[in-house]
DNA sequence: CGTTCCCTTGACAAATCTCAATAATCGTGG
DNA sequence: CCACGATTATTGAGATTTGTCAAGGGAACG
């Protein structure tokens, strides 16, 4: 997670405008709605809490670069990671009519994020006092007719509940080898979608500790698995990427379905 | 599961109101489009499939009487069951825009249901067609101000988002102790918000085998996790009820935090 | 260079699973 | 009301998976 990875990066700025436009086609205003909510992003270090569990009212923040996770704590220091959160994903977009154990949000690297309030009109909640201040950007129309950065947003959530339930699938029923496998494959697609993956490469940036807490494994059976995914050929890590060298084998192991029904 | 646990079941249809009304109040014309809706129900055999993996436009429907699940089959046959649905929740009540793996609805006993597309639209979805019908009580009012009904949907929307992020945490990190523990207090508060819990008590109609694909366990440890609750104290069934003799230490052992952080 | 963090190993313990029977229950037809 | 077939609950024994503890090695960093 050193700050290098992220000079590193390329083109990244617009994650959120890449994944959102490719889940439903934005208007001209609504594409420029977007490049200027992610205009400026402030750098955040890595475990920073950006979301305190119970908040009634999150700010709303895309993070652009780095990633993150939303994590529950049990009372004796277990750890949950219940959804690693990447480039383009949106956090706190809803208003909650009471505050939630929904888990608290951290960054797991440094990270790039922007507030977002001004997607908060567009995202379908109920209209905020009079804040949102500009334009006519945002928001379903008069007509009631849904609009490109609504539908968008839409589809971002239901995104969100597949990947919960992918989990709770990795959790409940699958052997710790085939975890690893089909949480591989689900960041892989995700990245894809923003354009990080190249051949079925990625920055793969957090630790074992972390991998084992989002997969419910202890850390050293974690250790393991990887390994014998490695000596199975079917992943090769270098520095902080990793490479799936045999997708198909995986996508089997896993039972992977994508995020299509593939 | 017998029929007769139905006929056995007291002032009953109304749960979806009950449910939803304890959510945000709901003005006179939602509650009575609401009392249409569950007007007649359909009575359905335990293991129908009310919604298929990967519908994109899933019928709406009511679960009035009787418990359901969402489940996800892997290709060997292990099934997980994501979440269990209790009777006043709602199903299939978004539209997609593509289909995507949420996992099969399917009945675990016989079962109450209702055609719901009435409330579709007050659901936050695009408007449908024209096929709505019915006067004006669903929708947000044409000022963009949130009407009960919609506030109430929503509200169910983020519970259920709850309940995954809790089946998550269980299956992840804790125990099969805590995680029988844990899952009964949350059967306990949502059965209680539906009026069905008298003194820690309520109907208890699934087998050891639908727990077991619930908690991610087998059925055999499910059993003598069971009797361990059992002998413990924490916990007495008989037929198909069963009652939480002593809440607070489940709260305790299953670091039970409740649906608004309790 | 000395810390610190992370990855890796070995040895052993604990939780959970599988297989294979055996009891209990339930629903049904007689 | 009773016998029968099917489903569900329970047990025992032994195999696997996964976790815990403790320690060593390597790379990053000040």
């Amino acid at each position: 997670m050193p700050v290098e990875s992220l000079a590193r990066s390329p083109a990244a700025p617009d994650a959120a405008l890449r994944r959102l436009s490719g889940y439903a086609p934005l208007a001209p205003e609504e594409a420029a709605l977007l490049r200027q909510v992610t205009a400026r992003p402030v750098l955040v270090p890595a475990r920073t809490e950006l979301v305190r569990d119970g908040e009634a009212a999150p700010r709303p923040q895309v993070l652009l670069e780095g990633w993150a996770c939303r994590q529950r704590l049990l009372a004796d220091g277990r750890r949950q990671i219940v959804v690693v959160l990447l480039p383009g994903d949106l956090i706190g977009l809803e208003t909650r009519r009471r505050p939630l154990p929904f888990g608290s949000v951290a960054t797991l690297t440094p990270a790039q994020i922007c507030e977002a309030g001004a997607l908060r009109a567009a995202a379908g909640g109920r209209e905020a006092g009079g804040e949102t201040g500009n334009g006519e950007a945002g928001g379903r129309e008069t007509g009631g007719r849904e609009t490109g950065l609504a539908a968008a947003l839409r589809q971002a959530r239901e995104m969100e509940e597949i990947w919960l339930v992918n989990q709770v699938v990795r959790l409940g029923r699958q052997t710790a080898y085939e975890r690893v496998a089909h949480f591989l494959l689900e960041l892989r697609e995700r990245l894809a979608a923003v354009d990080r993956v190249q051949e079925n490469r990625f920055s793969f940036p957090i630790t074992q500790e972390v991998l084992a807490d989002a997969l419910g494994l202890s850390v050293v059976h974690m250790n393991r698995t990887m390994q014998q995914l490695r000596r199975d050929g079917l992943i090769e890590q270098r520095a902080t990427a990793i490479t799936l060298r045999d997708v198909p084998s995986l996508v089997s192991i896993a039972d992977y379905a994508g995020a299509h029904g593939t």
